[in-house]
DNA sequence: GCCGTTTTCGGCCCGACTGTTTTCAGTCG
């Protein structure tokens, strides 16, 4: 049982509450127990099978949920959920998923209809059978059939990289519009989150200005799905929804952080203001008594108004920054400069499109003093992976080219690496006297993904115990909306690799960011090291650099926790301490 | 159901847009 199993179970025991009209705290409660479990880094399974107490810490898991995370861990089920799910049809909560449709709409057509599906509520739109219930008319009719449309055409959560490139065009456009002052990124998007649901955007502009009208004619708009003077929605042809917020300049940081958010952030900051005798809105700070407006220029006035220094958007989930803060503990986030090299890259001589000589090129480029050289071992056949004869020759060729580097007065070293093949056995694809030639050794699995936890666990862990191995590379093997990750303990692997001495990669491709953010932060609080590579399979990828960062900053990483921020012969110390 | 720089009881973020409403509930951000 995965924690986002149990998460969902959760989730819909909030759903199916709310549907029964159920007390809404109550329903928050749950809701937010499941947000909170999906986002644990540690396994609860472990927990709850260790007897660990940290359940008890854990802020939104009281007495009765913790009773539930016992008996679902133990028993694979909750009496609870199962009997709300004889009162309901479990089809029933597909009728939230239809935009417009929420908890009061779903028990109307349920009761009154008998509705259990999306397919049910098709059916009597098309056959006009809405209009006639309490509260809904023609429009209502028109608009479900509309938003079943959306919803069957929906793409789901965009990756991070593919909705900037839709993002940033449509920022441009709306910089262009008369009137307009600042434009900025919000929402998931502001916060780098891996997969991002719509992109949200802010607008500040004088007074009389037209935005929304030039908002809702950029040339990409498939949809307007909302408009009014502040805030309007729409589908882009693309398939993703784009809000956008237009308020005053006055009011521009108290907009930007409540546009930011996340949702819980912003939840738990107005609590605390609420506690100070404030108000904060999208509109500013305002003294709760008088409605007198105090602060919400900037971000920084916002956040000192209730007694906070200014938090950055990566790290603001409600996952213990606000404490961090009050503490004077936020973490220095690590930034793209503090990087001095690449530790896994590929080259032509396997699956990569790019030469050792181009790769070593776009490296200097990019202002970095190294690069490690880690192309596949013989057992990823597919890209025709190395054996150690081939090794030994690109030893010899990188040894040259790092001669010749010297013979030049350049400062620039290539590091001879590998990414060799974890097989199934746990065992290494190459020779361990070969292994011990290479300055970088990079481990990963590449087959087998459909192992049992314990299994997996026991691979990993025994490719991190060798003696030979220096990194993890993208540890969990999941592919972004496309490959699950493998079933693995996290919390064992991590203190494995803390015990010898191994570093986890925080790969950044853009479909991978392995180990995620959570993890991230898991195997900073654990005292794990991370490097951050880009595993270029060519030269432009080196530039994914760039979503390596976001992540390592929404898993709160700091210069001094990433192995690749050193210069080299400090990170060579390291990769030696074995 | 959860929680406590006042609290173990009594609160629980705050506001925009839409449709059907004759004054606002529902949904969403
Ligand atoms: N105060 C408050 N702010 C909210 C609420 N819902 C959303 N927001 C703010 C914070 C969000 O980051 C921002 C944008 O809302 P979205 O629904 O687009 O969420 P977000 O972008 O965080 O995630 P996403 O990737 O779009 O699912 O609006 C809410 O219920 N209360
Ligand atoms: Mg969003
Ligand atoms: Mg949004
Ligand atoms: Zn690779």
């Amino acid at each position: 049982m995965e924690n986002i199993e149990i998460a969902k179970i959760f989730h819909e025991i909030a759903d199916l509450l709310e549907i029964k009209n159920e007390n809404p705290f109550r329903v928050r409660s749950y809701r937010n127990a499941g947000h909170v479990i999906a986002e644990l880094p540690e396994n609860l399974k472990s927990i709850v099978e260790n007897d660990e107490p940290i359940l008890d810490e854990i802020s939104g898991i009281g007495k009765s949920i913790h009773e539930k995370i016992v008996e679902i861990v133990k028993t694979g089920k909750c009496k609870f959920h199962d009997e709300l799910l004889k009162e309901l049809p479990p089809t029933i909560l597909e009728l939230l998923q239809v935009s417009g449709i929420g908890p009061k709409k779903v028990q109307l057509l349920y009761k009154e209809l008998g509705i259990q599906s999306v397919s049910d509520l098709e059916k009597a739109a098309k056959a006009h059978k809405i209009h006639t219930l309490a509260g809904m008319g023609e429009k209502t009719e028109e608009n479900i059939l509309k938003a079943i449309e959306n919803l069957k055409q929906s793409k789901g959560r965009f990756k991070l990289g593919i909705a900037m490139t839709y993002a940033v065009p449509l920022i441009e456009y709306l910089k262009n519009i008369d009137g307009v002052i600042h434009v900025s990124e919000a929402g998931s998007l502001r916060r780098r989150k891996e997969t991002i649901g719509d992109i949200d955007i802010l607008v500040a502009c004088k007074k009389g200005s037209r935005v929304m009208d030039r908002f809702i004619a950029y040339p990409e708009v498939r949809e307007v799905l909302a408009k009014g003077d502040t805030k309007s929605t729409v589908i882009l042809r693309c398939g993703l929804q784009a809000d956008v917020r237009v308020l005053d300049k006055k009011s521009y940081g108290a907009a930007l952080q409540y546009f930011t958010g996340s949702k819980a952030h912003n939840i738990a900051i107005r609590e605390r203001a609420k506690k100070m005798g404030l108000k904060v809105s999208e509109y500013g700070v305002f003294d709760e008594k008088t409605d007198k407006w105090i602060a919400g220029e900037t971000e920084e006035d916002v956040y000192r108004a209730v007694g906070l220094p200014w938090i950055p958007p990566e790290i603001r989930e409600n996952a213990g920054e606000i404490e961090s803060a009050l503490n004077d503990k936020l973490p220095h986030l690590i930034d793209v400069k503090d990087l001095k090299g690449d530790l896994h890259v590929h080259t032509t001589e396997t699956d990569g499109a790019s030469t050792l000589d181009e790769m070593v090129e776009s490296a200097i480029k990019q202002g970095y003093e190294y690069i490690a050289i880690t192309d596949h071992s013989k057992a990823v056949s597919i890209a025709h992976g190395l054996d150690e004869k081939r090794v030994l020759r690109q030893i010899e060729e990188i040894d040259k080219l790092n001669k010749r580097f010297t013979v030049y007065g350049s400062r620039f070293t290539v590091l001879k690496g590998i990414e060799v093949d974890i097989k199934a056995d746990g065992s290494l694809d190459l020779d361990k006297d070969v292994l011990a030639k290479l300055d970088v050794v990079a481990a990963a699995v590449h087959s087998r993904f459909n192992m049992t936890e314990g299994e997996m666990t026991a691979r990993i862990v025994k490719a991190i115990s060798s003696g030979i191995v220096h990194i993890i590379a993208h540890p969990t093997g999941r592919l972004i909306n496309e490959r699950m990750p493998y079933a693995v303990n996290m919390t064992e692997v991590l203190r494995a690799t803390k015990m010898h001495n191994v570093i986890m990669e925080l790969n950044s491709y853009p479909d991978r960011l392995d180990l995620n953010d959570i993890h991230c932060k898991l195997a900073k609080e654990m005292g794990v090291m991370i490097a951050i590579s880009t595993d270029s399979h060519s030269r432009f990828h080196l530039e994914n650099i760039r979503f390596g960062i976001y992540t390592a900053r929404r898993g709160w990483l700091e210069k001094k926790d990433v192995l690749n921020t050193m210069p080299l012969n400090k990170a060579l110390k390291i990769l030696k301490r074995k």
